[in-house]
DNA sequence: CCTCTTCTGTTGCAAATGCAACCTTTTTTC
DNA sequence: GAAAAAAGGTTGCATTTGCAACAGAAGAGG
């Protein structure tokens, strides 16, 4: 597989922060990667199907979603570039994933395998790399702790406020932009695409934000 | 520490799924295992500390908490016998733990230490005990997954069937006990408790469930 | 057995919001 | 650059549901 700048764009993510760039190669060895280039709109992978590989996004933005019994679709994450899907379903090799996964821009993934993490090793480096990827797992729970605290909020004003404070947090700017159009924000907040807009719309005239397309800026 | 009859007890969890007897006393001691009862309503651990093992409950409930900014406490997670939690926290050694976790019933928690599962070893036996902590890890977040799908469904008639579904589910019966009273119930759903009773009324009105307590039965 | 506490259910009301219908703006495609 | 498609906004209306207040039932402790 061709490497070309992997090292330079993936060398801060925590699965592999702090390696050199011999033991980045070496990793994506053990992980069998291989790279792959997708169109907007296109199936990374279907439900009903087993995940052999966990993805890394190398460039534009995937989604995460789980069909109701009653066909109505529901986003479970949102993945830019530097994020990461699939993780658990592929380490457990879930026969039978419960989710598709889809772009939403043109996109580039680095799919990962995850056998050799459960291969008994006595390699250090093994032990290095399965310990990255259990911190991944446990990063990964309390960034859904994350999303429950806003699902579980009574109100869209409790919902969008707290998601606000958390890019806030996250991006340590009052301004930033978020990787969701209307729709999509919408199901991640758990409501109504009209209902976000008539809210939005609301705390804009209160004077507690200003907003352009995706982008927003927190004026409280 | 004293083991009596925590094998048994024990033996069943993924953690130490198909041990023997001597590697689980083993594991026991690598984990740092030390166990200790609670009152009802006693306090395991407080927000903003750090949670220096995680735990597996014994006997009894626990729930996990998370205060809102304005006061109003969230249900993170509602553990019975034989769950565990805090598993992320204690693993990437969070400084200050974003909830709090305290008793509903008199209990009895086993405390677990991650710090030998981060030390390099070639121990196969680390190795394995490392394996199911990360595939404790990966079931929790797909656990959480389930809980996000509740929690983004737009109506609380939809929560509830989705909820129930679960259940049956998961039990592999049309009947069954839940680990929540109605408060806790409703935390859990994201909801108001009152409007919760509302709405088990109405379904059993309409002859889709029975309740009693605790108990549900689907009619469907 | 009695008291106190906790849990659960009921109801009226006001506020929130899902939904449908429709329009405007932006983006894509040819 | 025109046409088509996608995304975003607005509004009215009916439904849902959060909230408060209260009452009955069950459980705990003496």
């Amino acid at each position: 597989m061709k490497q070309d700048g992997l090292f330079v764009r993936l060398s801060a993510h925590r699965l592999f922060a702090g390696m050199s760039e011999e033991d980045f190669s070496r990793a994506l060895i053990m992980l069998d990667a291989h790279r792959r280039a997708y169109a907007r709109g296109e199936y990374l992978h279907r439900m009903g199907e087993p995940l052999s590989a966990f993805g890394m996004v190398l460039l534009g933005t995937v989604q995460v979603y789980s069909d109701d019994p009653d066909g109505r679709g529901m986003m479970m994450a949102n993945v830019a570039e530097g994020g990461s899907f699939g993780e658990s379903l592929a380490f457990l090799a879930v026969p039978r994933a419960p989710v598709h996964i889809l772009t939403t821009t043109g996109c580039e993934v680095l799919w990962l395998r995850t056998a050799s993490l459960r291969t008994p090793s006595s390699d250090p480096f093994v032990f290095l790399l399965r310990d990255r990827f259990t911190a991944m797992l446990a990063t990964r729970t309390l960034e859904m702790n994350d999303r429950i605290q806003i699902l579980s909020k009574l109100t869209l004003r409790d919902k969008l406020t707290t998601f606000f404070t958390e890019w806030e947090r996250r991006t340590g700017s009052r301004t930033f932009t978020v990787p969701f159009d209307r729709a999509a924000l919408s199901d991640y907040l758990g409501t109504n695409r009209t209902a976000l807009s008539r809210e939005l719309s609301n705390m804009q005239n209160e004077g507690l934000i200003e907003y352009y397309k995706n982008s927003f800026k927190l004026l409280c």
